[in-house]
DNA sequence: CCGGTATGAATGAAAG
DNA sequence: CTTTCATTCATACCGG
């Protein structure tokens, strides 16, 4: 069964927690992203064409569906800005490893840098900061032990019962915490994808 | 358009040799399989998103009654709260007293009320005045925004992560392309992430 | 079974 | 920093 570890949380085959969840969505997102920008390169190359802007994921985070006009980009339709999953993916870490307050220099190279994978401002950065931290703000009250155990087991109950049965994969614990090596970066960069992707992908 | 400062890589580097090419569909299938797999396991396994009040103080885990069609119902349909019309009615009621913005006190107290009536989180609450007040407003002004307002509208929605299927696909043990930037060490390098969500922090 | 619509939730941006 | 707004995404539910 499952066992619940400091945080409430609790591991086990075929259930899953919120910030599992979270993570495997963002994983998700990212091969989304990897697979967007292989077909965007793919075609490019594909025709031979000019690839200077081939892979460039699009800045705007979101595709324009298909805007037809290979000319004009007009991705102005949207004025929010929408962070890629690689820009999410860095600031998530940034957001980490630094909790504190990134200052406005700070907040500067983190713009440059995610300059690298998509459009993005100062602002931008600065505004997701903020979102981050208030919005995580509220994020305590899972401490609220003492005899919340029978609570949380309840929950625990439940959550059980719409994960208890996978339906096919319970796999998805490979995704999800494991590790930084997905295999990912073997895949892409130099790695060497020893066997075939089938170890990373579900069962 | 071109955007070379996204993708230093190919700015600099020229044409894609034949190898290159060929490397890069191979990987490309690769994605493209792994994309697969990923869209399958997010479809089966959830549809439920790391939403936030995942676990409340008040152990109240909210899903729904299991709507589950006739057939095999997959995860449950846990995400979405959907009221019930006691809970509506009383919500309603609150929404006209008090058109203000409830404070966190407020909601507290509402969710606390509401409760009684089947499962709710504050969460909900706060969700629902907000969606409330956003729906009244956008309602008043019929605005038929003949302006470019309607090309915005087009939109709509999109952004299904569809990766392309690269028919063919063989066992390629040695998929290797440097694609320098992409970013997807970084991207995935950390598993952890730390959800948040629900903040309206309440007084 | 499929498509449309109502509405819960997520989140970038802005106001306070 | 905290709270609110606006827009969009995702899904429950309904009609064909």
């Amino acid at each position: 069964m499952e066992r619940e570890n400091q945080n409430g949380a609790y591991v086990g085959r075929g259930v899953m927690t919120e910030e599992q969840m979270e993570t495997l969505r963002k994983q998700i997102a990212v091969y989304s992203v990897i697979c967007e920008q292989l077909a965007l390169l793919h075609n490019s190359l594909s025709s031979f064409h000019p690839l200077s802007s081939g892979i460039n994921p699009n800045g705007d985070g979101y595709f324009n569906p298909m805007v037809a006009s290979s000319s004009a980009q007009r991705i102005s339709t949207r004025n929010r800005w929408t962070p890629t999953s690689t820009q999410l993916q860095i600031l998530e870490s940034i957001y980490e490893e630094k909790s504190g307050t990134p200052n406005r220099r700070r907040i500067r190279e983190i713009a440059a840098e995610l300059s690298e994978h998509g459009q993005i401002t100062e602002t931008n950065v600065y505004n997701w900061f903020q979102n981050r931290r208030a919005r995580s703000k509220r994020k305590q009250p899972q401490t609220i032990a003492t005899t919340d155990q029978a609570e949380d087991a309840a929950v625990t109950t439940d959550e059980k019962r719409s994960c208890g049965d996978s339906g096919g994969f319970e796999s998805y614990e490979h995704i999800l915490f494991p590790s930084p090596d997905l295999g990912i970066e073997h895949l892409l960069s130099r790695g060497e994808l020893s066997g075939d992707f089938n170890s990373y992908t579900i069962d």
